[in-house]
DNA sequence: CTGCTTTTTGAGAATCATTCTCATTATCTG
DNA sequence: CAGATAATGAGAATGATTCTCAAAAAGCAG
């Protein structure tokens, strides 16, 4: 089963009716693999307001459907959260270039301190900020 | 040597001249030990122009002496980066309690992380979100 | 200490992302 | 199809952050 067809199960089972512009909007993100933002999901969607836009992330975040990201800029990413291609990012802090990476040992280490907390931990978020190859090379 | 004296040390060597306003924002940050918005800081510090707020953190951001996380809300966290606490954090959903936590193993897998990208890795970032204890009580 | 140059600063305007309002339109149910 | 209710879009409202610019302070040479 796609992340989109997920998607679209999980908001049914949740009561929501099925509107054009939210189906768009899940189409995008089903596209893209990495984090967008919320106006450059709009811009794309000539025809959807910039309002519903934002409603359906917060509702597909809520379902934890997808994730905001932090990824130092002004506006915040969001990008589908799909066990099968789970990741985290690297971020340039001066050209702002963005990397996926996972690793299995992160993941452990996270999952241990979710289980030592008092936490009900759903969901996580890891950033690693610095320069890159080519970033680093022009560096004075 | 306290944060608060290498803060002022790293700001000289930069070049910058020492102002009132930018070490007040030091003194508030050095007294906090986990994230303040740069309003909370602005509010705390009657005198201090928002503008001067702003400034000042994004230099120590620049300086590795600040480092900005993004605690789910609207607004943007600054805590100081000091190797002797270093902390990440759990974010509550619901109610937005923040509560740090530190792992030897969360460290170790973000250096291995770094070491085999092509990433010059030069600061990191890690938040779990979910239910806090009182909050998942009273949960439906 | 005095004058000069450069940085720092504060007040408020400007910008930009995000949220809200509300009238209109589309879905679902029977 | 009709009624009830959810989804949507346009634009206003909000709130955080950034910009502008003139006044005040800091560092420095004489």
């Amino acid at each position: 089963m796609t992340w989109g067809e997920r998607a679209a199960t999980r908001l049914d089972e949740a009561g929501f009716r099925s509107g054009g512009s939210r189906r768009q909007v899940i189409e995008v993100l089903a596209a893209e693999s990495c984090a967008l933002t919320a106006l450059e999901i709009d811009r794309r969607l000539e025809s959807v307001g910039r309002a519903t836009v934002y409603r359906t992330l917060e509702q597909l975040e809520q379902l934890h459907l997808v994730q905001r990201v932090d990824i130092g800029g002004d506006a915040a990413g969001y990008e589908r959260l799909d066990p099968s291609h789970h990741h985290h990012h690297l971020v340039c802090e001066d050209c702002g270039r963005l990397a996926p990476f996972a690793s299995d040992e992160l993941e452990a280490a996270i999952e241990a301190i979710g289980q030592r907390s008092d936490f009900a931990v759903a969901a996580h978020d890891v950033v690693l900020r610095g320069s890159c190859a080519s970033c680093a090379e022009g560096d004075a």
